[in-house]
Order: C-alpha cells, then structure tokens, then sequence
DNA sequence: ACAAAAGTGTTAAGCGTACACCCATGG
DNA sequence: CCATGGGTGTACGCTTAACACTTTTGT
C-alpha cells in the first residue's frame, strides 16, 4: 500500500490470509517479508470504507497469488490489546525507509489493530507467487515456520486448530490438490493436519464411502514404486459436503 | 453507554452478545430493547481503545446479567458493509431523542460498523436483567424472536449454527442448567440446537458414558409424573472434555 | 534380492439405532 | 383407568480398527 491510501481504509482493522497450499507431499504456507525487514508475515492488507471484509480478503489473496475464486473463510478475530508489540513495529517502519516522525505513518502504523484471520487453501502449482517491488514472497513448510511479525505465529495455530476441529465435518482437498491426485497426497493433508498417522487401507476405504472422488483412468507414475491411481472430485458431491457437511472422521 | 464517550472507544467496532438460557424447559435468548424505540437488539457495547475485546465482551455481559464468569466466546465478525441500515438507525436514534444534527452523535453512530459477535451461556435462574433507565430487558424462546433490530436475526442464526457445529466435540449445559437438573433437561438442549428429536433412552446412554455427570441422590417431583433423578457435572471432567474435546453425536 | 509404496480383503469388537416393557403420579 | 413422562434392557446391523499378503518397480 501507499501511504496516501490510507484515508480510504477502515482505522484500526487489518486482516491476515493465511493461505494453504500443498507440495512435494507437504502442507505449506505462504509467507511474504519485507526486503529490508528480517521477519517474515502473513500477507495481509486492510479494508476500503466501502468494501466488504471478505472482499478485502480475496483482494489481498488476487494481489499476492494472482488467484480469485479460491476458498477462503474467515476463521476469528485477533483482538489483543497488546498483539502488536509497538516497538517491533516502528522498527520495521524504520527498516523500511519510513522516517517514524512522518505523522501520517506513525498515526496509521502505530495504532492498535484488530485483525481478521482468514485461511484459504489454494492449488500450489497455479499460484504465481507475486513479489511486490520491495517484498519476497516464499513457503514454508508446516514443520519450518520462523518467528514471525507480531503474532502471526499464533494466527497460523488458530488457523490450523479452527480446520482441525471442521475436519470431521467438512471436507477439504479439493482446492489443496490438482485436478487428479493420489489418495496418499490427500491422506497426508488430513495427517498433518490431525497430527496423526492414519492406517493407509481404513482411509481409502473411508474416502470412497463417501462418494465424494472417483478413480479415474491414469495413474501415476513416479519413484521406484508400483503405479498408484489417480482420483479426482466429484465437484457437486464435494459441493454439497460442503455445504450441508458430511462424517468423515 | 454516554456519547461524551465515544472518543474512549475503537471507532467503527461494536460486539453483540448472544447471551442463552435455559428456562420453562426452553432455551431462550436474552434481548433488549430501547424504551422509545420499536426494535428488540442483541446486547450490545464498544471496546474501550485500551480494552481485550474479550474483556468488551465480559463487561457487556456482567453489565447486562449481573453475571461475571461465564461461558462466553467469540464466534464471527461481521463485516458487510450493509449490514446496518442507515435510515433503520436514523429512524433509531430520533426516536431515542438525539437530534441528527448533533455532530458527535451522528459520526459516531451512524458511520460504518463491524460487528463482532459473542454468544454466551448463562443460568437463567442467576440472572438479574439489569433494565436500564432507557431500556427494557427480557428473554425470547428461540421459537419466537422477533424482526430485530439491523443483522441482529443472521447474528443469533449464526450463532446458533456456530454451536451445533461444535455440538459434536464440545461439551454444553454445565453453564446452562443449575447445579442439579435432569437429563431430560439436558435433551431439550440438544434437541433445540440440534432442532431434531432425540431418542429418550439412547441420549441418556451415550451422556452417561461420557462420564461427565453424576446421579445425585435428590430426585425432582414435578407436573403428576414419575419423579425423575437429578444429575450434576462432573466439573474436572467437563473442563477437560471442553479443552481437549470429546465426541458426543 | 531388497526396499518402498500400492492394491486388496478379513475379522472382531464396539457403537448406534430401533424398539418394549414396566413404574409412578395426577386428573 | 388413562395419559404422561421416567427407568431399564435387548438385539440387530453397521462402522471402525487392527491387521497380512501380494504386486510393482528402481537400485
């Protein structure tokens, strides 16, 4: 943003994506960081006066991986009087090249935020990860997360223990995975989220029941292994699960 | 709350509360409602510029029930810029007797306001509705709410839907019924959120599996029935099953 | 030959569901 | 004596969890 956008946004409310994407059979966040500043942050962005939070949402999701039409949902409300520790905060203002006696940084940037927490799972291969001028944009393996700005280490937590705890109900994978896709790759999205093994045969079988993928005709073929088949979604059954939920787990 | 201290408070931000009790074998939900004006409202307070939201949201509730300690939590914002119609609250404020011209009056309530919304659950038994000078206090079966004030109807709709989904995997009814009720009681719970009936016999299975209550050695006579057993929480149990969850349906 | 990963099937135990009978009380 | 609601138990069927053997393929 630019600083002379400020006026246009609503004071005191930001949001933050915290955005899911899978590869290389891992479960992985994407992370952007300021160039002069050391500690990487969720991609975040604020809300016009007459904008919609959830739009504000998907735009700051179109902005930073040229995808719209994503699932995004938003997951809770940070509202910490403390979450932001002011100091660390004029210490990236400052990295970044903003004098801290500009009142107008200092107004916006110094104030207490609430944030919006949003997730959204997005199909890793379609993301172009878009760095702005100044900032790099990376993920990160669920396993390899730094210490991030303020508290979006705790954002990530909520993020994950909000889908943990819809697991059961709602299914997922859909926007996690290409259009075919292993059922070990979806096994592996449910593990790390459950922090759990799961018996390989007991969640196929589960998986089928519910007639929500169907094999389809290729397979894949990869390492020094026997083929496995390639699934896909059947989009409406996935749809409604969605919608009116479903047992899984 | 006084205008004089509008300047206290994070401009744009308000909560509402959707405060539960259990009374007359219903649950039901507790409203307000300005003396002058036609509309009942979910009660409803600002966060002070130095305040936890979830200290607003204690605050709210000990102001309006006399109640401190209870079951409250954060299940949604609500963020579409309409969601308050600016005429429906004009119309509100004249009727209060606050003159549109009043500059403080009008840039503070009628600008554009997230909502934050809070559901909670209280003993109805305990619960001394403060009625304001200005306000009327009083409790609506959930069967029987009327057209409220704003988005007020979607914010008890989504609460109520945020606490069925969690039904499965988090305990209720130690904060809603007295220390010994019965299981009967405790059904009709289930039932109203569930908006299904349940099998008499099955639910007292599965709730006395759970190990969370305990027979007591009282019994309740009532109505020219069979008096039937009073049970009580297990507190230790409960608090447990509430922090690491539990499957009940 | 071996390791790694995939395909397939069986079994026993536990849980959910549906249902029946008897008891107590007041009108 | 009947309606209403509570207490208790059973039986069937489905789901879940635990588990073994075989196949494919690259090194």
């Amino acid at each position: 943003m630019t600083l002379a956008d400020a006026n246009d946004y609503c004071p005191g409310i930001s949001l933050d994506c915290v955005i899911f994407g899978f590869h290389e059979g891992r479960l992985k966040v994407l992370l952007n960081k300021f160039s002069r500043y050391t500690k990487w942050m969720l991609p975040g962005g604020f809300i016009y006066k007459d904008e919609h939070v959830d739009a504000a949402a998907t735009r700051t999701l179109v902005n930073r991986t040229g995808l719209s039409d994503v699932y995004l949902r938003q997951f809770y409300l940070f509202g910490d009087v403390n979450r932001t520790n002011m100091d660390e905060n004029e210490d990236m203002l400052i990295r970044q090249g903003f004098s801290k006696d500009d009142e107008g940084v200092s107004k916006w940037f110094l104030q207490r935020f609430f944030s919006i927490g949003y997730y959204a799972f997005v199909e890793y291969g379609k993301v172009e990860a878009h760095s702005a001028m100044d900032e790099e944009v990376a993920w990160f393996g669920l396993d390899h997360i730094p210490p991030l700005y303020t508290d979006h280490n705790h954002i990530i937590d909520k993020a994950i223990a909000t889908i943990r705890s819809q697991l059961n109900s709602i299914p997922i994978g859909y926007e996690l995975l290409p259009e075919k896709f292993t059922l070990t790759q979806l096994r592996i999205i449910y593990e790390t989220l459950l922090d759990t093994k799961l018996d390989r045969r007991n969640f196929q079988r589960k998986i089928l029941s519910t007639g929500l993928v169907y094999k389809s005709d290729e397979v894949y073929k990869k390492w020094g292994q026997k083929s496995s088949a390639l699934y896909s979604f059947d989009k409406d059954k996935y749809q409604d699960a969605i919608k009116n939920g479903i047992s899984i787990f």
